[in-house]
DNA sequence: TTTAAAATAGTAATGATAGCTATTAAACGT
DNA sequence: ACGTTTAATAGCTATCATTACTATTTTAAA
């Protein structure tokens, strides 16, 4: 009944742009560096194959404020920092708490599977350079 | 140096609109709801009220993986509940957990100003409807 | 009341993403 | 290895949420 997936060059190729790094790139910047390998590849190919490794569950799309969204070649849940200077997202290394999610089904009564963290602030780089300035 | 705020109709209404609801509406729900009062209300004009009540701090903008911003009244950081059987986004009340910004201060380095919460599952109305049919 | 500029309605433009179609190429059975 | 089947592709065009533009109106301060 289910559709069957083939791997293709293209979509091999996405996937290991985006297993290889971890700066959480856009759609085009994923299209812009699949270029350098493939020149003719359809930026709509692009959004299928970035669709279709999510429907798989090898990748992650990050939506946030902007109007595009993000893409993450880490599948495995993981909490984020947005850093407000330079406006990197960078990944933490921090366990997943789940008592959060206990926390939730205790207080309201519905059934959480998962969560999803996201934080905001100043990164390490940024603050040295402002401590520099001053 | 900064621009002025004027207080409009329009922006008053929008307001009110959002104040009035706990259901994160869309900017379209907000635009049909606004011309039940002022009938040839702009759309634009909704959006450029949205932001502006944004900048503003009254209002927050939610980005969820949908293509369009859904946006909320209550303007004071709180967690979200979204159930995944009908689609709603329920506000929760849960004290805003300041330990996970500690947290993240002492394993990364990074300074957090803040940090945002989401949770997925299935809501109490759902689990009872799923139950019945079993 | 006068006046400067902020906000508006109506419209066109933008930009990320999805859809369409003829063609190409995976992967299965033989 | 070689057809055969059909999913995937390139190269478009279409869509739809949001923003920009502009002449006009409205706010709020002097």
């Amino acid at each position: 009944m289910s559709k069957k997936h083939r791997m293709t060059k293209q979509k091999r190729i996405i996937m290991e742009i985006l297993r290889g790094t971890t700066s959480h790139p856009t759609a085009d910047w994923v299209y812009e560096q699949a270029r350098k390998q493939i020149p003719d590849i359809s930026l709509g190919t692009v959004y299928r194959n970035l669709n279709n490794l999510k429907e798989m569950g090898e990748i992650m799309e990050l939506c946030y404020g902007s109007s595009f969204s993000r893409y993450d070649g880490n599948p495995e849940n993981h909490y984020h920092f947005h850093c407000l200077e330079c406006g990197r997202v960078l990944d933490l290394d921090m366990p997943i708490n789940r008592d959060l999610e206990k926390q939730v089904e205790e207080s309201s009564g519905h059934k959480v599977e998962r969560h999803r963290l996201e934080f905001y602030g100043v990164c390490c780089e940024c603050n040295k350079k402002k401590q520099k300035q001053e």
